[in-house]
DNA sequence: GGCAGTCACTATCATTTTGCAAGCGACTCG
DNA sequence: CGAGTCGCTTGCAAAATGATAGTGACTGCC
């Protein structure tokens, strides 16, 4: 895929997109967190064909963001759960979510609430460094060799 | 697609992977932001087909995400710039980029650093309210209705 | 003027991925 | 025993993707 290795071969935002770059597997990464971990639950919640939905659960079973766990053996019962990785890719998604509500979001959204204050959650990407919001500041590349 | 209205028609990470949801766009849009405007640059960089790289962009710019814009009469010369919607996208690339370095990020990488104090930049989701990382703090949902 | 070369594509076709529909094994419940 | 649910797999059609070749608009060189 890369000619350049400067580019893909190097670049994070590729190593990300390369475990999760796909619709079904974020959308199904977003169902999990809400509760919906088994077989069924994700394809009628998602419509998704029985199929497609087998080849993203254990795509991101292989990429290491969710674990398929059998929690009766009698009737053989499987749930889909995240692993830290998976956990750790959700923040993303309400990154995701917050721009779309921002630019796609006619009429209304489910959203998120911060389970203590009951406000509503708005997701922010910030340098940790600094605190401020990316694109606030202005930033360079840097890149190996 | 969607089957349930609780699920992806009110859902706004759908919305926004609606737009954006695929792996070209996403690295033609961190493309554009380092400075590789033009199609051939792209193409070159990228090392994608020249019929997808077409197909991309004009979904980009159905998307508003990007516009293309003709800087040369003679030669005919086109550049594609972020508006504001791509802009708004880029902390989510940063975002995966972080996940991505954290979690298949073996080898040297190339990284964004801050133009004043020169450290490496480190993007983290937060709640703009309480200023917490997400994941941090427990969150419930809201559906519309 | 003529020819090579670059840029920004489009057109054609093979390959890959996605999606639909049907079916199947393991079980439960009545 | 028969219907129903869950968690899939299989087979096939449709759509997206990708490799390759070619095209039009120009520039720059001799």
């Amino acid at each position: 895929m890369s000619e350049d290795e400067n580019n893909l071969g190097t670049c994070p935002v590729d190593r990300g997109l390369m475990r999760v770059g796909d619709r079904w597997s974020m959308l199904v990464l977003r169902d999990i967190e809400r509760g919906l971990t088994r077989y069924e639950q994700l394809r009628t919640s998602l419509g998704i064909a029985p199929n497609i939905l087998s080849r993203r659960l254990s795509a991101l079973a292989d990429a290491g963001l969710i674990e398929k766990r059998r929690y009766s053996q009698r009737p053989p019962r499987d749930e889909y759960l995240l692993t830290d990785a998976g956990r750790d890719f959700l923040p993303i998604l309400m990154a995701i979510g917050a721009w779309g509500r921002k630019y796609n979001g006619a009429g209304t959204l489910s959203r998120h609430l911060d389970a203590a204050t009951g406000e509503v959650v708005r997701p922010v990407v910030v340098d940790a460094n600094t605190g401020a919001p990316i694109g606030s500041r202005p930033l360079c590349f840097e890149y190996p060799e």
